[in-house]
DNA sequence: ACCGTGGTTAGCTTTC
DNA sequence: GAAAGCTAACCACGGT
């Protein structure tokens, strides 16, 4: 079983105790740098929509420049996880540094 | 963080030339933009999770955090919803521009 | 068809009511299937999960294996995607089959 | 369905020989045997989903029924102290009701 | 103009 | 407790 105790009752209440009091105000904090960084996140998401918007102004077909920035990301990621294999198989015959 | 440069690949910089009329200079550019914003977006989703990370370690639950955040982010939808509801009622009825 | 009734509140009570009635049971049929089809699902990610624990039993290391998989997985996909993208040029310069 | 044959692969079959004692023939046979598996799961989730794409011809709404779905599945206690604790801490940040 | 579809992202589970 | 893989919701796009 999951054993997700939501509860945290083994810490000591003192740490998010204070309904409206100090603990409150520093989650409050933590929320609001979360909010901003997902508000730039997503500024940049529309920066992204708005190059393809360039591209196909400029008579390019966004579906296929989607296409191979995703081809080109997925080199890499297959190079790197190859790598890993490679990694995962020296060290199971023996062959770590 | 290990500064993964996206622009390296297996094509050569010199076949960027024009194909059938293309440009494939233009081309790459809007593709290397692309690659670019994308990297920025990926830098602020690891930021976010540093953030539930540091909140975790305060004693904060991170899994009731993101639930805060999607609630709060929900009801700022949900409102910004029912003004425009209601700037279609105005308009509705002449109040407008 | 002439929308000349104000109260279309109730509009779609044809489609989706008799509620405890017929297409209550056919909502609740589907709902099943769906719910069955669900457990054979799970119950095949176990069979997966058994046959990595049996693999490891037999002293192969259920982590690279996992490995292999994904990458014989990301070849096939990355295969695909090409000839997608080949299909995309093909087609944007007129070579349409 | 495309038929995506998940077996076949770049790798020579001749080359499934002992390597360092590994016998490859039989990891091999753990591997298909995951792939297939794979591939029956997979055939599970476009059934599930054509079950939901059959409701929603009838008239039903594939989102409800899937919320429906979701809320048979969970546990309501779990839920409710979740819920009592997230309302402790939206009392923390202010977000009273 | 709407629907269906594919891609993207966030959240949950499970593993190490 | 951190990291990864899996799953499910979301969104934007193209086709009809």
């Amino acid at each position: 079983m999951p054993k997700t105790n939501l509860k945290t009752d083994d810490q000591d209440d003192a740490e998010v105790a204070d309904v409206g009091g100090v603990s409150g105000a520093r989650l409050k904090s933590f929320i609001e740098r979360v909010e901003r960084l997902e508000e730039e996140k997503k500024s940049l998401a529309e920066d992204i929509k708005d190059v393809y918007g360039e591209a196909k102004a400029t008579g390019f077909d966004a579906k296929i420049m989607r296409k191979i920035v995703s081809l080109r990301k997925s080199n890499l990621e297959k190079r790197r996880e190859e790598q890993e294999l490679l990694d995962l198989y020296m060290s199971a015959i023996g062959m770590v540094e």
